[in-house]
This record gives C-alpha cells, sequence and structure tokens, in this order.
DNA sequence: ACCCAGGGTCATA
DNA sequence: TATGACCATGGG
C-alpha cells in the first residue's frame, strides 16, 4: 500500500526556514578539515557516527601522518583499522577507505577530477563501494565544492516536523527538491545543511513551537 | 543499562 | 520496491 508522497517545498519555504536557522545559529564554518582529502575521508568516517568520534580517529591519522591518499594507501587494512578505531565500524570503514583512496589515485586526485562535471563525478564517487548518495553528496560540497544539497535524517526529520513532507520520500526527490527551489549556490548549500545539523543538536522545544525553525507543535 | 550518532551494503521476499 | 540484519565505538 502506497501513499502519495507530500512535498511541500517552495522557494519562500526553503528561504524562510533558512534565514531563521542563520539568524538563530550564525554561520557555522563546515567543514572542519585542513585539506580536501580530509574532508573526504571525514565523509566516511562519520557514517552512522558521532563526530565527536570522527575527530579521535583523525587525530590518529593525522598523528601517523596518515592523511593523504598516498600515505592511506600505503598501510595494510588492519593498520588502517586499528587507527580509525574510535570512528566505529573500523573494520568495514577500512575497506571503504581504501575503496575509495584507490579509486582517487586512480582518478589522478583532485587536480584531475575538479574538471570532471558534476553528475559524471557522482556517479563515479557512488561505483564506489562504500559510498552512497549522502557520502558522495558530502565529498561533492564540501571537497569538490559543487552546488548539490546533501539530504541527511536530520534534513528528513525536519522536514517532517516541519509538515513539508510526508518522510518516505526517495533521496533523491528530495535532493531535487531542494535544488530545484534554490539557486545552485556553494555557499548556501554548505550553509544550510550545516545549520540543519547544528539545530538538530540543540533540540527544538517541543511546546509552543521552535523559535528556531518552522516546527509548530512538535 | 539503554539509546543514538553528520550511513551503506547485502540478502531476502 | 522495501524491509531487516549487520557493522562497533563513545557520550549522554
Amino acid at each position: 500500500m502506497t501513499y502519495s508522497l507530500m512535498i511541500e517545498l517552495s522557494r519562500d519555504h526553503l528561504f524562510s526556514l533558512y534565514h531563521r536557522l542563520y539568524s538563530s545559529y550564525g554561520p557555522q564554518h563546515w567543514w572542519p578539515a585542513n585539506s580536501r582529502f580530509e574532508i573526504m575521508l571525514g565523509a566516511i568516517l562519520t557514517q552512522n557516527t558521532a563526530w565527536t568520534n570522527v575527530e579521535k580517529a583523525i587525530a590518529n591519522l593525522k598523528q601517523a601522518r596518515c592523511l593523504t591518499a598516498v600515505t592511506i594507501d600505503k598501510l595494510s587494512e588492519g593498520e588502517l583499522a586499528s587507527l580509525i578505531r574510535p570512528s566505529g565500524y573500523f573494520n568495514i570503514k577500512a575497506k571503504r577507505i581504501q575503496n575509495f583512496t584507490r579509486w582517487y589515485l586512480k582518478a589522478g586526485e583532485y587536480r584531475r577530477l575538479k574538471a570532471s562535471q558534476t553528475t559524471e563525478l557522482r556517479q563515479q564517487l557512488l561505483s564506489v563501494n562504500g559510498i552512497g548518495p549522502e557520502t558522495a553528496d558530502d565529498i561533492l560540497l564540501y571537497a569538490f565544492e559543487r552546488p548539490v544539497f546533501v539530504i541527511d535524517a536530520y534534513t528528513r526529520r525536519l522536514l517532517v516536523e516541519i509538515g513539508w513532507i510526508s518522510g518516505n520520500e526517495s533521496y533523491e526527490a528530495l535532493r531535487s527538491g531542494f535544488e530545484m527551489h534554490l539557486d545552485s549556490d556553494v555557499p548556501l548549500y554548505n550553509e544550510f545543511h550545516a545549520l540543519i545539523v547544528r539545530h538538530a543538536k540543540e533540540k527544538c522545544s517541543e511546546t509552543g513551537g521552535c523559535r528556531h525553525c518552522f516546527v509548530v507543535n512538535g
């Protein structure tokens, strides 16, 4: 039994939400990292994991001087898993990082990949085992600075709470929903997604509506 | 002790 | 197409 999808996204709605979040929290300065490759690793490491745990894993990699594709590639799977242990799922993530790093080196790293069309680059990222839509879009937006809107569980949850979607829409439906109504604006997409994550951590009050977003009754 | 966190893959029906 | 199992640490 399927019921009709409810997507009530409009330019005005989305801009209102963005400005309301921005005026509450200000700029979030995403993605926190010292290099593009570190952003890419972080996108994999943060899969279903608290960011504080990812920071520990990245600190280990940094101390081992393994924050470049070349140095990562020299590690064995076991060594890599050991370094990223605090991020959880360390065995599967070690494989995913190796899959990604090998593809990345083979593709000529950032210098060569930056010339690719966004849709082509996205397809290539999705072809790497361990990189799904959200991870691919994190990498596209924050490392490659492409106008791709990242949809995560927080985004879906917030839009359901506000009442703009029913919640069972596909990832692609929601992504195109944002990208259709907003200009292809990398800084906007960057800040918007970061603000949604920030807002999720704040916990909007259930009673009387939230003053940071448009949740009415909770 | 329980729940969740800046997800994705694979098997199954 | 759509569930469910699985992966695993650390903070609340």
